[in-house]
DNA sequence: AAGCTTTTTCCTGATT
DNA sequence: CAATCAGGAAAAAGCT
């Protein structure tokens, strides 16, 4: 078995977490991406490309979407990590070791550090059609090796988020012969891409102070219940993130309201600009496990 | 490629 | 009055 996660976390240790300030991330510009570039490159390629599968490349803003993702995806409270500790670029964060990573989010730490590195592989090797962050366990008699005839081979690697061996796509043409043969039975499943949905939307701003001036404030905080403070600018930040200049809470209000019927939120009647989280929303309550 | 889901756009009418 | 809320309808955009 190879521990590939050391081989690709080749990257010195240089950040020191603490001597970044907290400043306020509120006036960053959203990122341009999944724009030109990728719809000018051929999906496959822009797919695996683009600089936002490539950690090194990204804004602060980027992080911040990636550390949203991961709680969500480990369904992990936002509050279980003080954010400011993450106001870095993606640069930044690359050079970030386990120890910054343990320093910087305790115990969520290890989770942060092994799925960075999963995407750090991804974007060092993009012939693989799926990202390592896809591959969830290993489960028997499930083969076969999804990429057969690629010079991709499995290789066991430990991922601390399920405690235990994972085989994994790995990139090691330089020693084929102990990879080839591998027989560990893997299962892809596709992770949700990165949370685009309004509601989400709307939820990590409430979650991130840092980001939120005075956008929407929580009404109740246990109980899901929050109000627009300014609800042309929270439109004018959704149409911005959905390249569409012409948002307005207007519209943004109608989509809102479509989601009473799935129980993403629930109706709150009698006052202007408060919604409610419904049973479907997920990643808002204080404590979430 | 086609079909389903989500969001956007527009609109009429009611309420605050 | 201006802003917001309610949804119907349908187009557009996203995703699988």
């Amino acid at each position: 078995m190879v521990l590939h996660s050391t081989c690709i976390m080749s990257i010195p240790s240089t950040a020191s977490i603490d001597s970044q300030l907290p400043t306020s991330w509120s006036s960053y510009t959203f990122p341009e991406t999944f724009t030109s570039v990728s719809t000018v490159m051929p999906s496959y390629t822009s797919r695996l490309w683009s600089q936002d599968s490539q950690p090194q490349y990204w804004s602060k803003y980027q992080v911040w979407e990636w550390l949203q993702q991961m709680l969500d995806m480990h369904q992990i409270d936002a509050a279980s990590i003080p954010f400011q500790n993450f106001d870095v670029d993606g640069r930044q964060l690359c050079s970030m070791t386990f120890q910054d990573f343990t320093r910087a989010a305790g115990s969520v730490g290890p989770i942060l550090h092994q799925s960075l590195n999963e995407l750090k592989w991804n974007s060092q090797f993009p012939g693989v059609d799926f990202s390592p962050l896809d591959v969830i366990k290993s489960e028997p008699d499930d083969f076969p090796c999804p990429f057969p005839e690629s010079n991709i081979y499995a290789t066991d690697i430990y991922d601390p988020s399920f405690q235990s061996l994972v085989p994994v796509a790995s990139p090691t043409p330089s020693s084929p012969d102990t990879k080839r043969s591998h027989s560990r039975p893997y299962q892809v499943k596709k992770h949700n891409p990165r949370g685009t949905h309004l509601w989400e939307f709307i939820r990590d701003i409430l979650l991130n102070p840092e980001r939120n001036p005075g956008l929407i404030k929580w009404e109740d905080r246990t109980e899901g219940v929050f109000r627009f403070l300014k609800s042309e600018a929270v439109a004018q930040l959704w149409g911005k993130k959905k390249n569409n200049s012409s948002m307005t809470y207007e519209k943004l209000s109608r989509a809102m309201r479509y989601y009473y019927k799935r129980e993403i939120l629930e109706r709150v009647d009698g006052r202007r600009l408060v919604y409610k989280f419904g049973r479907n929303a997920r990643g808002w309550r204080e404590s979430e496990k």
